[in-house]
DNA sequence: TTTACAAATCGGAATCATTACGATATAATG
DNA sequence: CATTATATCGTAATGATTCCGATTTGTAAA
């Protein structure tokens, strides 16, 4: 999922394509890992272009709706990124710097084998730890 | 874990054994799932014996580092069940109870085998949905 | 290109979970 | 049973998130 995939999804679900819409867009598709809705917040100060708390919320729901965004709780706060649909897979996730790996192994179907009077909606598989650059730092 | 193996290791370490952390471990030993601070403090108001946040939110924390409890974070609140320690499993959580069923399958032996550059420091899998006895009712 | 309007944004107040704090109470030890 | 460090209590403060009324803005039709 890139930025111009994600505007033309906006555009077909009837979505108005704003400024602060793209420049979330642009925020997500270029940090590859997990942020949450104060990293975005800092980032656009810095920018000089802060908006508002509720529009940042709403958005990051109406991208995860939507599928643009995946999302994971950590540590008490919503974290976000890039969802990458391509195939399903999990991530190790850098505790220091947020960034992720991808980990293209799934135990789902054992799982389901042995929970087979269980309605299974979803599942979550994570890896935490320190990546090599964060640990040379 | 159980209320009589708690309590010594409260001792042990030096720690008080107060009414309201024998309340607290009762109320967690009774409960087979993941139940938030909230949740304790309603039982404990019906039982007409309410007590601060304070304590509660405390005592949370130290159970967890003793090992006393297990945590996860789920919509935006922590979840705490008696810790299981006999063996390395994971968790079915019911989204309507809070109750789990245990999962002794993991994957991490593959996937540290391809995280070798990284320094794992934990990792977490859970599966959601509802279980058997919410789904009839 | 202008108009019209539903949808989105803004700033600030409200809410919810959690933590901090000073005063009081209590478990453990001698 | 006296001492004292530790725990609790009630409440205030914090941090993340949501709600709300007023204003602005994308979009589609005129």
């Amino acid at each position: 999922m890139d930025v111009k995939q994600a505007i033309q999804l906006l555009q077909n679900e009837g979505y108005k394509v704003t400024k602060p819409r793209e420049n979330m867009l642009y925020y997500f598709e270029e940090e590859d890992g997990y942020r949450t809705a104060k990293d975005f917040m800092l980032f656009t100060e810095e920018n000089y272009e802060s908006m508002s708390f509720d529009t940042v919320y709403r958005n990051l729901h109406l991208y995860h709706s939507l599928g643009i965004l995946e999302s994971t709780d950590l540590d008490g706060e919503k974290h976000f990124r890039m969802n990458c649909m391509t195939d399903h897979h999990h991530h190790f996730i850098c505790k220091d710097c947020g960034n992720t790996k991808k980990i293209p192994i799934c135990p789902m179907g054992e799982i389901e084998e042995m929970l087979t009077d269980y309605d299974i909606e979803g599942h979550k598989l994570e890896v935490y730890g320190v990546c090599p650059l964060c640990q040379s730092a």
